[in-house]
RNA sequence: GGGCGAGUGGCGGAACGGUAUACGCGAUAGUCUCAAAAACUAUUGACCGUAAAGGUCUUGAGAGUUCGAAUCUCUCCUCGCCCACCA
């Protein structure tokens, strides 16, 4: 593809305010960046080059251009490799910032999202990326969402979608869920009410299913993210033990922790990932095998999940039948259990609250107490608060090793959600129970670590079922509706085994019983309506829309009501990136073929905040679209890379509080988008935090000017365009396109861009150019500056293609070592000279060796001593033990 | 408390068993200029040598392995991120 209308006239001044929206608005138009699914297979495969979608909060920051930037230089050099690749982008839209500015502004949250969405793809074209904007999802409109319900309704047949109840922050005053950010200082942001912990019923997703799916086994590819050093074992798993353990230390786990005999079972394999040089880059490619996640998500998520195998142990209360159930990992230890400990949530002591006759009135005063405070405490005080404390129950159960009766104490270090709420402490072996026994004087006795207690074998996971409705307005609306009439008709009668076996779709509220009944999968997408009162009015704000709430049923046709909650926006982001392969797809949540072909994802980029979040979340989807035959894989994401954080010229976190935010649109407007980009790229490791440094870009710009002068002087015929190259040209010229190669394919944008000026300073030093070297050096500088090089490419070659349609250019070995290489010799490694020898006798020992010795500073060191040893590592040192 | 990671010039960082401080910023001196900015040139880890030559030290602290360690091992210190009473 030529491209037309050029205006090639040289300015003597590097001017990006010109130059770049021009290119923008040249690129647009000529369609470079269309990504066609089809054409991959003529090319060396197709490539995913995934970024998390944004939020659409009103502006582009620079944390934004920091995610994408060098994401898109990494894509612009695979695609100048020749691979045919996929570079979408959407805005994660529903959430709760539209519900605040809305309420905050009295703008609609729908209206305030999507003029954010329009200015920020705007603010997105300065941003000079081959974003294929065709392929894109906007989660909050029905073409979206509509999905979001389809796939709703698949988890709700599945039974992975459930109702349960879960502790949320409460407001007793304005009667309604409030997210944690809704909260100051423990009361509610708007009433000042105390907020409290209460069990409230809601919709969940079984993730608990496929936790131990979601556990990274050891046999899982295990690569350093950036591998430098392919045959190093620290990229082997790691020695120590971490707190979740593999299913197999699990399995053979007991208390004394035994070290882990697995920990060297894999640490070689690696050397086809390293980054390849040029010929065999495509083999990893399209390859489920190959999963490279960093070590530290894999861990996280590992951890996270927290999957731990033990027991279910009864102690039965008093001579009652009743019994309390704990959950222990090490039941060899029962014998030195003295007392139980449960939540204050737990059912035992509701019901003896409920019971309050049958312990005195002081004692049933200090419980109630101490359970009301507890369930007070927000997570924030529970976390500051370290000091135990507790009440004795005024309970005993009987501990079944010893026969004895131990006490029971009620105390909120043993968390409701986890286990059965309840333990037996051992204070002779676990220190928090130590604690606790110290602190209220309770008997520690030894145990001998050899108890068999009867009782049931159950793994327990730290992971809880995802809790993914909310009482908010601008989310996905759930496909699922309450009929009254069908419950009754259906069953015909009132019966409590029924309503057990029919637990899952049937429910209570208000008093009422209600069969839940599923919106048809052709009635999708339920919309959400837009004239709404969304301020917290004590119930969902849906639940305030009775035109919308009141439906006929669809089973009985008979009156009936919409669940009024929205969907957690973590939903709508856990799957997205397959409908961007298909966003105009009809039949249902994406093509399944399309996703075949360009699933899974090569690369995603995103920030390290997402490890037990959403990265979480979409490999669960993904596992259970496998389950629904949808998808051929088990991991939507072959690699997983993740960058640091921009911090303000403070070293603060930026934030408009303190004044320390620096705008994209203010530095564009002064440097330019392709200093602002270069400046990105190589101020900092990709994975860094460090701040920005407006002394540092003016620097990045002199580079560039410095790259712009170059032309003006061969166009200025100041330098001479010769056609002949140095062995030393080709060298450097050489090692550039390696190094520069190398670096972009493993993410190390830093050092390819020193690379880069490293060259020029050579370059610029020489009295003589030659055309190869400069188009070879606009090229390897084009995936980071893109406007630049293309001007300058066609001021250098008007009527040529695009320089985004270059291919890469190769390097040749032969080029990379110099006629004489520098061996540095030392005297017992100390670093004493430093001698020229000719490559090809570099490699005989006893002639680097003569040469050496030649040296007067050497000479000096060795006089009258005693060589006991030399060692010669070729063409790099020669070392004298003496 | 747990997990993960990191400590290298004045600053961002490079090197990841083989010449530590690449590249950039900043600083100093010079050229140009009426002057400034910009640009260009030179110097720039510390110390001794007031110049040159030369030497000594230096990658958070200490030990170890090695001919050779910023890099590997151990102990300790500091900082960052994530999670947090997980039985």
């Amino acid at each position: 593809m030529k491209i037309k209308n050029l205006k090639f006239k040289i300015k003597p001044r590097y001017f990006p305010q010109e130059i770049e929206p021009y290119w923008q608005k040249v690129w647009k138009e000529q369609g470079i960046y269309k990504f066609s699914p089809a054409s991959h297979k003529a090319s060396r495969g197709k490539y995913y080059n995934l970024v998390e979608l944004p939020y659409p909060s009103g502006d582009l920051h620079f944390g934004h251009w920091f995610s994408f930037v060098p994401a898109d230089a990494h894509a612009r050099y695979k695609r100048m490799s020749g691979f045919n690749v996929f570079f979408p982008n959407g805005f994660d839209a529903f959430g709760l910032p539209a519900e605040n500015a809305a309420i905050k502004r009295g703008v609609h949250p729908k209206d305030w999202t999507m003029k954010n969405i329009e200015n920020m793809t705007k603010q997105f074209g300065t941003m000079g990326t081959m974003i294929d904007w065709n392929f894109t999802a906007i989660t909050c409109l029905p073409e979206y969402y509509r999905w979001n319900q389809w796939i709703f309704l698949k988890m709700f047949e599945k039974g992975i979608a459930y109702r349960g109840k879960a502790l949320s922050n409460w407001c007793p005053v304005d009667q309604t869920v409030l997210a944690n950010e809704h909260i100051e200082n423990g009361c509610c942001w708007r009433c000042g009410a105390e907020v409290i912990q209460k069990e409230v019923e809601q919709w969940f997703l079984k993730i608990t299913d496929y936790a131990d799916k979601l556990i990274w086994s050891e046999n899982s590819r295990v690569v350093d993210r950036q591998p430098r050093f392919s045959n190093d074992a620290r990229s082997s798993f790691p020695k120590k033990q971490s707190q979740t353990r593999s299913l197999s230390e699990s399995l053979s786990s007991n208390f004394k922790n035994k070290p882990n005999k697995s920990a060297t079972a894999f640490n070689s394999s690696q050397s086809e990932l390293t980054p390849s040089d040029q010929n065999n880059q495509s083999s990893i490619n399209n390859q489920q095998s190959a999963v490279d996640w960093p070590k530290e998500v894999r861990e996280g998520q590992n951890n996270w999940i927290g999957r731990s195998e033990g027991m279910l142990l009864e102690f039965k209360i008093g001579e009652a039948k009743a019994s309390i159930e704990v959950f222990t990992t090490r039941p060899e230890t029962t014998d030195g259990a003295t007392f139980l400990v449960v939540a204050p949530e737990h059912e035992f002591v509701t019901s003896l609250l409920n019971i309050k006759d049958k312990i005195s009135n002081i004692k049933y005063k200090g419980i109630l107490e101490y359970v009301g405070g507890a369930k007070k405490k927000t997570e924030m005080e529970r976390k500051e608060d370290r000091t135990k404390s507790g009440i004795f129950s005024g309970a005993y159960v009987k501990n079944p090793v010893t026969g004895k009766d131990i006490p029971v104490w009620v105390s909120d270090y043993v968390l409701a959600g986890y286990g059965t709420g309840a333990i037996m402490a051992v204070p002779y072996a676990d220190e928090r129970d130590r604690e606790f026994a110290e602190k209220f004087d309770l008997p520690i006795t030894e145990t001998k670590f050899n108890a068999k207690p009867k009782g049931k074998k159950r793994v327990n996971y730290h992971l809880r079922d995802w809790s993914v409705s909310r009482q908010r307005y601008w989310g996905t609306p759930i496909p699922i509706i309450y009929c009254h009439n069908c419950w009754e008709s259906k069953l015909k009668i009132k019966n409590e085994k029924l309503k057990i076996e029919y637990g899952r779709t049937y429910i209570e509220m208000d008093g009422q019983e209600y069969a839940m009944v599923q919106v048809p999968l052709e009635d999708l997408p339920i919309e959400l309506p837009y004239d709404v009162d969304y301020t917290p009015k004590g119930k969902p704000p849906l639940g305030t829309d009775e035109e919308w709430l009141n439906v006929k049923c669809p089973k009985c046709g008979g009156p009936a009501k919409r669940d009024a909650e929205t969907l957690d926006t973590f939903f709508d982001s856990a799957w997205y990136y397959y409908r961007y392969v298909s966003p105009k797809y009809e039949k249902g949540p994406f093509d399944k073929l399309r996703v075949k072909e360009l699933l899974p994802v090569d690369v995603y980029f995103g920030g390290a905040e997402h490890t037990v979040g959403h990265t979480l979340y979409a490999r669960f989807f993904t596992k259970f679209f496998k389950d629904l035959g949808l998808v051929p894989f088990d991991e939507f994401a072959s690699k997983r890379v993740q960058h640091g954080v921009i911090l303000g010229p403070d070293g603060n976190r930026m934030s408009k509080s303190r004044g320390n935010v620096v705008s994209p649109d203010e530095v564009v407007k002064e440097y330019g988008t392709d200093a602002s980009r270069l400046y990105l790229c190589f101020m900092m490791p990709y994975e860094a935090t460090a701040p920005w440094s407006t002394s540092a870009i003016s620097g990045i710009y002199r580079f560039l000017k410095r790259v712009w002068d170059l032309q003006y002087e061969i166009k200025n015929k100041k330098l001479n365009i010769k056609n002949g190259l140095s062995k030393e040209d080709l060298s450097q010229m050489h090692i550039a396109i390696k190094k520069v190669g190398e670096d972009l394919e493993n993410f190390h944008f830093n050092t390819a861009v020193a690379a880069l000026m490293t060259w020029l300073n050579f370059l610029s030093a020489k009295k003589e150019i030659a055309k190869e070297e400069y188009e070879t050096f606009l090229k390897l500088l084009s995936p980071f500056a893109p406007h630049i090089t293309e001007e300058l490419w066609h001021s250098l070659n008007p009527s040529d293609n695009s320089i985004h349609l270059e291919s890469w250019p190769k390097f040749d070995s032969k080029y990379l070592v110099a006629d004489k290489v520098s061996v540095v010799v030392q005297i017992n490694g100390k670093v004493r000279d430093s001698i020229k020898i000719k490559n090809q006798k570099s490699k005989i020992k006893s002639y680097v060796e003569e040469e050496a010795r030649k040296s007067g500073k050497v000479k000096r060191y060795l006089e009258g001593k005693e060589i006991k040893k030399v060692i010669y590592v070729e063409g790099r040192i020669i070392n004298f033990v003496i």
